[in-house]
DNA sequence: TTTATTTCTTGACCTAGATCAATGCGTAGG
DNA sequence: CCTACGCATTGATCTAGGTCAAGAAATAAA
């Protein structure tokens, strides 16, 4: 795929949040870039100033944290999905969190400054930053309503349904990790399913 | 207290956002109103729209829902701190969510449209809503984070430590709800943590 | 194909915290 | 002052899910 489509991506997914003409869309596609990642590459290290906000075109990446050398995932990027380390994002601080590549992968970047440039010259894409917080408000306040209120199993069941395509290809005791469970309660849970 | 010294209190309030000019501050006082509310009376109550942010002078409120009559709480509102259902507030959809008066408490308010109508005298404005909505979306990652990873206990000595004035005003069995845990059990931490 | 490494499963055991039921305690109303 | 009712404590019991250790399976490497 061409940089130029991998941009247009992007463009669709936007339109769920704005609306932007033909010129916005040339201004604005100025300031993308295109990245790839080879796998076990990273978007982002412990430590780093996280600087950018992407847009996942194709492969897909991992959200996690170390304590103790052991992973705690805490989120997945897929295609078609904008990935960032949001708060280190808003606050221009040191992230806590890894970014990292699962497969090969593409990202349409935009750095922090040209998103600030934009703002200017169009103001609606402010409002598509605002947008994007507010959904991930509302998301992080499901997850943890989920996590109050569920079981491991009915946590996992949750996540098969909503994400299988996806699932299948990230190794059991990392989807463990992801729902704050052990890989042998998953497995367990697993079997039980089989039974039933 | 004078419903101009109530107003005054969001002053200093939202110095922590953004800066306003004298001239600024009385266009925006213009669209606050104080409101006050009897122990038991409801900011918000389930299936209500929530066209409100406010700003709690005096009392405090108890953020909460029903499932199968059992409360399930889920915050607090306490002075000097905005009070919304905010998921519901941006999408303008139903609240699932009670926000009940706990003692006598007074909130200054502002209604959705005045808000979206400042947005376009005070620019300045748009960034506060877009401040608050931020750290909300930290805050709960925050309260995730430590679902995750610590212990009954552990959040029962985080919240006594970040709280300490309130929480004794609150019945133990709401703590226990909010932290997520049984009376019960709470009340065995409690003990064993006075042993030692 | 054989070997090595990573991942998954299974069993044995343990523990935090839930649930249920009984009792104690404090305070508001009569 | 007494009675109730809401709240807190405590004991007994249960269970989901964690931990540790050993194998089995699968995947990658050679």
């Amino acid at each position: 795929m061409t940089n130029l489509t991998l941009k247009e991506n992007i463009k669709a997914a936007l339109s769920e949040f704005i609306n932007l003409t033909e010129t916005e869309w040339l201004i604005f596609s100025e300031s993308l870039e295109v990245k790839h990642y080879k796998k076990g590459d990273y978007f982002l290290k412990e430590d780093d100033l996280c600087d950018y906000v992407g847009f996942v075109n194709d492969g897909f990446f991992n959200f996690f944290y170390l304590i103790n050398g052991v992973q705690h995932i805490r989120g997945f990027f897929f295609p078609n999905e904008f990935i960032s380390n949001y708060p280190c994002f808003l606050l221009e601080s040191k992230s806590k969190f890894y970014i990292q590549a699962f497969e090969d992968s593409s990202v349409t970047l935009i750095h922090r400054d040209a998103l600030i440039m934009l703002y200017e010259k169009l103001p609606k894409v402010k409002e598509l930053s605002t947008s994007i917080v507010e959904n991930l408000y509302i998301e992080v306040s499901d997850k943890y309503e989920s996590f109050f209120l569920k079981s491991a199993e009915e946590r996992y069941l949750e996540l098969m349904n909503s994400e299988p395509k996806f699932i299948q290809k990230i190794p059991q005791y990392m989807i463990a990790s992801y729902l704050g469970m052990s890989a042998e309660g998953l497995s367990r849970i697993r079997k039980r399913l089989s039974v039933k």
